[in-house]
RNA sequence: GCCGGGGUGGCGGAACUGGUCAGACGCGCCCGACUUAAAAUCGGGUGCCUUCGGGCAUGCGGGUUCGAGUCCCGCCCCCGGCACCA
């Protein structure tokens, strides 16, 4: 039986690297040193300086407790902490549930028993995993969104968006999970297809609860990042692209016999007389009331397709409406059509076709036979254009607006991608939304002393299409909270990425029960230093969040404007060339692993895999090498403690060696967010010292190498750390590199001769560039390659090389 | 199509600002020591070719440079995001 230990012996016991005996022993100890706890500010008083905010992405708690991938994002997360705490920072570092979610609530369905029973038994599992593998965590702080003493205030918060207009309700179409039954945010759809059940995404009209995010667009698109703050290239440009931003102007084309203009959006208003037709979108309003009855037909045949349906189409298709638009500039009769190639929600719904000067136009004229007339000659300039002919297309961009402007037939405008998140859901397990519908007053708030609005135990969640709270009379049934008169209560629930839009806020004022957090101490901890998580987060959860912090901004309610300072994207974790996950039934956890090598072992081995952000297949079959490392040091660290004498000056080769790994593994991880070549680096450094432990240097070496491998690490290295004679390393000081010890005193100089390498030797530091060059001269094998020719040029590079250019 | 990231030994990868015959560190494999044996551990070897002088090697082809995995130009391939967005 492993890990077994009946004798009371525990000195020999100890002779023996046995991590299932060292762990718990100093995770207790930590316990009870409150050694990860950190105080917060007192009112009034400024708090300790530095500090940092660690975050990484708040875990949900899946019923297969944690994945590798989790283990990688935590890990990382923790050698941060560790370094950046040893290092004189005070370091908040939090943990918290985004326990709300369907996955509890298909497993309540399924299984029986109720969501919260479930999502707590599994918040218990995941905590458990998380303590034994050691992670330094102020668990004073855990919060968890299902806790009423926390959406009572995801609730406040939703009617203070209210107020200003920035939470709304409205009819709109809107993506369906026919599986989940419920409605799905933009960014969580894969191609089509619900990302979390795999099902097809259908659209509904439903009326619909709307953060306002598109108000942010610009200010979305801009990142207004702290100084030092960075984003990786790629989520800035990702979520630029996301949002999408289109120059252009809105134009009026007047229909004349029906007394009504229709608005388009385009980014050409210089080929506005190369208009030849007119398109709407088959959802269209104007469809409906005023086109044809075989256009009528045409557009619900296709506004029932979905946009990829559509976009997938080879032909272009499309029916004339009948009614015809006056071009603004030329008083042009232009046929209106109706086409699924003009999305609604996109721009007006309705658009200008110019065929000569846009490729889905031209497609859609040769498939009708409609003419094609060219208002942009081969050097950009406009002809066929009235007064504007000549103008380059730049200028008559402008000049066309103005003219419009003047004739109050359009003006400069601007088109975004992205659309309003809606987030209400029609499903049990989520955050009540706090809205009374009255009869007689309408839409009411319900007052913020009446919060929380509490999720009321019910037993059947099974969706019908509409929320199952809806069914709950004695619930959903309540009092105006205005007139006292009949009404009843809003019964769709939150998106669970309300939640964790502020959760990071909650997290360093957790306990506070008068308000979602204190100003004072958000404006100390944050933005967030650096956060760590998966970039499949990025056009959802990371631009809710910088969404939510913008406006809270604006509200007053905290003093700077980007939650996250700097980002990091850990790779994901695969087994079998795809992302663990559970849907995929590809997860491994960390328990057996543990429970086999150590969570130090764990710990180092999923760092030690490859670069963070990069993907990386699962594989078990290099955590032997970690697990050697870590006995090689246990045993070179005692036989140091043995025979190695007391610390010395620290001028040798291995001393060096011992403060070039300092530096390394500090620059590296600070610097660069690179886990995986600094255990290299120690390695190579307990190498150098497994060759003589009882060398001057040894101990300063011994250590160097447990006080850098803490952070990775950080069990067996407080256990060694007592065996060189210390105690409590999680406090102590990080190392500093000292700079004149970080250059060799020799070097091997490099001699080549046209750039080929033909000798190299060993030479002190300190020679001159002409000794240098002496001294390559005086090699026999440098001689015989340019004995006989002429050297035209000589190339010193100190500390590195000669090259004699001969010939 | 547009945007972003990549192609280096049998494998994961290193080489951060062009400069120590590219290949650190680890896995795997081979040889040896210890052992009755195995595990564990320790020592050595491990890019390719070679007539043993050396030659060739960082997806392919050019270029810049005394010197290129690294910079420039042109291709090929792989991965991710967006995509009938007017």
């Amino acid at each position: 039986m492993r890990g077994f230990f009946v004798s009371g012996d525990e000195q020999r016991a100890m002779d023996k690297y046995q991590p299932e005996l060292i762990e718990p022993k100093w995770q207790r100890v930590w316990d009870e040193a409150r050694a990860f706890n950190v105080p917060n500010p007192v009112p009034g008083e400024p708090g300790a300086e530095p500090h940092w905010y660690q975050l990484e992405m708040l875990p949900y708690p899946s019923g297969n407790g944690m994945h590798m991938g989790h283990v990688l994002n935590y890990t990382m997360g923790d050698v941060v902490t560790h370094i950046r705490r040893r290092s004189g920072a005070t370091v908040v570092r939090p943990m918290g549930w985004d326990s709300f979610g369907l996955p509890a609530e298909n497993a309540a369905i399924r299984e029986g028993g109720h969501p919260r029973e479930i999502t707590e038994r599994n918040i218990a599992t995941i905590r458990a995993q998380m303590k034994r593998l050691g992670w330094a965590i102020d668990w004073d702080r855990e919060v968890a969104s299902h806790d009423p003493a926390f959406y009572r205030w995801t609730q406040w918060l939703f009617l203070r968006f209210y107020e200003q207009g920035l939470a709304y309700r409205r009819e709109a179409p809107v993506n369906w999970c026919p599986n989940d039954q419920t409605v799905v945010a933009d960014a969580y759809i894969v191609d089509g297809h619900c990302e979390r059940c795999g099902a097809q995404i259908e659209f509904r009209n439903m009326t619909q609860w709307f953060f306002k995010t598109t108000a942010y667009a610009d200010e979305l698109r801009a990142f207004e990042l702290p100084s030092g703050g960075a984003w990786p290239e790629r989520s800035v440009t990702g979520q630029r692209n996301w949002i999408g931003r289109s120059e252009g102007a809105e134009v009026l084309f007047r229909v004349d016999d029906l007394d009504i203009d229709l608005p388009v959006f385009t980014t050409r208003p210089d080929t506005l007389f190369g208009a030849t037709f007119f398109v709407v979108a088959p959802e269209h309003p104007f469809v409906e009331a005023h086109a044809s009855d075989e256009a009528r037909e045409y557009a619900r045949l296709a506004g029932a397709k979905r946009t990829e349906e559509r976009a997938a189409e080879t032909e272009k298709t499309g029916v004339f409406t009948g009614r015809y638009a006056t071009n603004p500039v030329n008083g042009a009769q232009l046929p209106i059509w109706v086409a699924d190639y003009v999305l609604m929600d996109y721009g007006t719904g309705a658009i200008m076709a110019v065929p000569a000067h846009d490729e889905r136009d031209r497609e859609f004229a040769e498939t009708f036979a409609l003419p094609v007339v060219t208002v942009i000659d081969d050097d950009g300039h406009l002809v066929a254009s009235g007064g504007f002919d000549t103008l380059p297309a730049e200028e008559a961009k402008r000049a066309i607006v103005d003219w419009l402007h003047e004739q109050g037939r359009g003006a400069p405008a601007v088109s975004y991608r992205l659309r309003d998140w809606s987030f209400s859901r029609q499903r049990y397990w989520g955050c009540p939304i706090p809205i009374v519908y009255c009869d007689d007053c309408g839409i009411v708030e319900v007052p913020d002393e009446d919060l929380p609005v509490l999720l009321p135990d019910i037993d059947d969640y099974q969706p019908k299409g509409k929320a199952p709270l809806a069914s709950n009379e004695e619930w959903i049934n309540v009092d105006c909270p205005k007139c006292g008169g009949p009404a009843r209560r809003e019964a769709d629930t939150m998106d669970t990425f309300v939640d964790s839009s502020w959760y990071f806020l909650r997290y360093v004022d957790p306990h506070n029960d008068r308000a979602p957090f204190d100003r004072h101490v958000v404006d100390y901890w944050l933005p967030v230093d650096l956060y760590i998580g998966g970039i499949d987060h990025l056009n959802g959860h990371l631009l809710y969040s910088r969404f939510f912090v913008k406006a809270m901004n604006d509200f007053g309610m905290l003093g700077f404007r980007e939650p996250f300072a700097r980002l990091f994207h850990q790779g994901w974790v695969q087994m079998g060339g795809t992302k663990m996950s559970k849907t995929k039934g590809n997860v491994m956890g960390p328990d057996e692993l543990v429970a086999e090598y150590g969570a130090d072992a764990v710990r180092m081995y999923i760092l030690f895999m490859g670069p963070a952000d990069q993907d990386m297949e699962w594989t078990e079959s290099g955590i032997e090498g970690i697990v050697r490392f870590l006995r090689r040091l246990w045993r070179a660290v005692h036989e140091v403690a043995e025979r190695a004498p007391e610390r010395g000056p620290g001028t040798s080769a291995l001393a060096r060696t011992a403060h070039r790994t300092i530096a390394k593994v500090t620059d590296d991880v600070l610097r660069r967010i690179q886990f995986h070549t600094p255990i290299s680096a120690m390695m190579e450094l307990l190498n150098e010292l497994s060759d003589d432990p009882a060398a001057a240097d040894a101990r300063f070496a011994a250590e160097t190498a447990v006080s850098l491998v803490q952070p990775y690490a950080p069990h067996i290295a407080e256990e060694l750390w007592g065996v060189l004679g210390h105690e409590r390393l999680w406090e102590e000081a990080w190392p500093v590199a000292d700079p004149s010890l970080l250059e060799r005193d020799t070097f091997e100089l490099v001699v080549q001769v046209n750039g080929k390498v033909r000798d190299r030797f060993e030479v002190d530091v300190s020679l001159s560039g002409d000794e240098l060059v002496a001294l390559a001269l005086a090699s026999e094998r440098v001689r015989a390659h340019i004995d006989g020719a002429t050297v035209r040029k000589t190339i010193v590079v100190p500390r590195k090389l000669v090259n004699f250019v001969v010939g």
